[in-house]
DNA sequence: TTGAAAGCGCTAACAT
DNA sequence: ATGTTAGCGCTTTCAA
């Protein structure tokens, strides 16, 4: 701590200091009505004292807790972690602290985590969230609630636009002459798993698309799809998000595969292995930090103009897709070849 | 939201629909005095009318504010994404809100932070912060800070033993047989760096370490200091963290030198890419996860046996590292192999 | 074992 | 433009 002698500094402090009463502090501090000079020198206290209004006194009068809450399943997936970029950076421009906290991919731990902060928070952001629709739908006021990365009849969201970049990477390998596609999906249900589908029920004609059994949605996932992979007849392979596929890629160098040249492999998500892998992933990359960010924004909207008192539309924000061409992917005329 | 009508329950609700008073309601929740029958009916018609103490209400009168700040460079990398998980999860165990703020490898945003949230939390932990150490002292009150993976005298932290795991490293590669061992340093001036410094300077006799430039500690970073690398004669190299070595592989494998036949590679951290390039990394592992969650414990400790009133003694932890050993390091004798 | 009363730090009428 | 008053929801003396 600095110099300071003991407690925080109160507003009392700060009037006595400057020598007007604690309502006048009040606002000079929030844009309340006060002249030019008083506000100059009560700002002046304030700041010598280090004064600081207390969120909790502040919250207990507005019925404003001052703070959001996020939460996501698991904060060291790559996908997850930038949104929580996206969400921290924007909050910080509105000062707006976030509480965070993982729910391990646990629908339970998710439901009591939008209990127990619901009361402490002015609104809650939901990342990819485990729980049903209707569980969620019976837990969250869709007054203060933004989900990201997932869509709930009835309440508000940002998402991005995967059946649309699962349609791009399908037009992209169609372009390149692959007739068919193997298709390597994640865990079942989920709602970015249906987005996949829907975009590829949308294919190209002339493309067939071969449907692989689900994995895991991690890099020993595509190890494990690699093998089966092989005896569909595809010249190209769509996974369900880049960890997959660089698992894929692995392993199919170990097979003595050759990526491009023998078979063409697509990601999703645009994360750090994309970049990194060898070769480099093309993949669908969907805008989580600033998906992040927007959703903030939303439920930033959500709260001011919320207390409308009327039920609020919930609003359906999606974000653009697009497709990052990296060296795994080549023309089909390029097979065999050294 | 549920059924309920409009505003959350109050204390008042409660104990009007219970018969008791107000303070008995509260005692009835937190461990107070009641006798058994009133508290279970209490907690009973609580728990019916959905009841949740505000902690902005008890926070004013207790002068808690039941929450914790943590703070991070970035939460897209996975060392910090790791440490923020482990500080999630073991929060919650103490059903302990978290604020998060990720601060953009910034020094000043990371000071504004722990001013603003000092004052809303009971304490604070700070990742590898990236301010000085007199601006940490100036703005941390070292009764309620604790740092991670960084030290500071005069504040508590719990950090891996990074000096250690260099060494062991080291170690290992002499085992192999490597005598000239090339170091690619991070960024100037972080503990982390001085840390591995520290392990370089215990070398195992007759092994020759060479510096070569700082890069930015990023897979780029690592594509950069590949090629003045097999310059310098060396026969392994020991990079800054795993991120640079999946650089310096990919880079070698685009020159043809094989790892390990060619050159050993050890990482540092074992994040996830370790376990997914190609060839698997050796690399020095640090607990991060459980460095989070032995923070918050240290954490709640200071704060709880804290207001002994005299300036508690700091405390410093130390997290054992340990060698992951994969396929990137070999014999010497396995030069020249095909 | 329980209730009554005071007050934590702040904001929002309502006066002036 | 500023001060006074009341009270947000809770915990905590102090009495009973």
């Amino acid at each position: 701590m600095t110099t300071t002698g003991g407690a925080a500094p109160t507003i009392h402090d700060v009037a006595r200091a400057a020598g007007v009463s604690p309502a006048t502090v009040s606002r000079a501090m929030s844009g309340g009505t006060v002249s030019p000079t008083t506000r100059a020198s009560v700002q002046d206290v304030a700041r010598r004292l280090g004064y600081r209004p207390s969120r909790a006194a502040r919250g207990l009068v507005t019925g404003r807790a001052g703070a959001i809450g996020l939460l996501v399943p698991d904060l060291t997936h790559a996908f997850f972690a930038d949104v929580a970029k996206g969400v921290s950076g924007r909050a910080r421009l509105a000062e707006l602290p976030v509480f965070v906290t993982d729910t391990d991919e646990e629908a339970a731990l998710e439901l009591d985590a939008v209990r127990s902060l619901r009361r402490s928070t002015d609104g809650l952001l939901l990342c990819s969230p485990r729980a049903g629709d209707d569980e969620l739908r019976a837990v969250a006021d869709p007054a203060t609630t933004v989900l990201v990365h997932r869509r709930v009849p009835g309440l508000s969201s940002v998402a991005g636009d995967v059946a649309g970049g699962t349609r791009q990477a399908l037009e992209h390998l169609h372009a390149l002459g692959h007739r068919r596609v193997a298709y390597v999906p994640g865990r079942y249900g989920s709602w970015a798993g249906t987005q996949r589908d829907a975009g590829l029920a949308e294919a190209p004609p002339g493309v067939d698309v071969v449907r692989c059994s689900p994995v895991d949605p991690t890099f020993t996932g595509g190890l494990q799809a690699a093998d089966p992979l092989l005896t569909t007849g595809a010249s190209a392979v769509l996974a369900y998000n880049d960890l997959v596929a660089a698992g894929l890629l692995a392993r199919l160098a170990a097979r003595g595969v050759r990526v491009p040249e023998d078979l063409s492999v697509v990601g999703f998500d645009d994360g750090a292995v994309a970049a990194t892998s060898r070769p480099g992933l093309t993949t669908v990359a969907i805008p989580q930090r600033r998906a992040g960010a927007a959703a903030v924004e939303l439920l930033l909207r959500l709260v001011t103009e919320g207390p409308a008192d009327a039920p609020p539309a919930p609003v359906e924000l999606t974000l653009a897709t697009s497709l990052v061409v990296r060296e795994s992917t080549a023309p089909t005329d390029s097979r065999g070849r050294t």
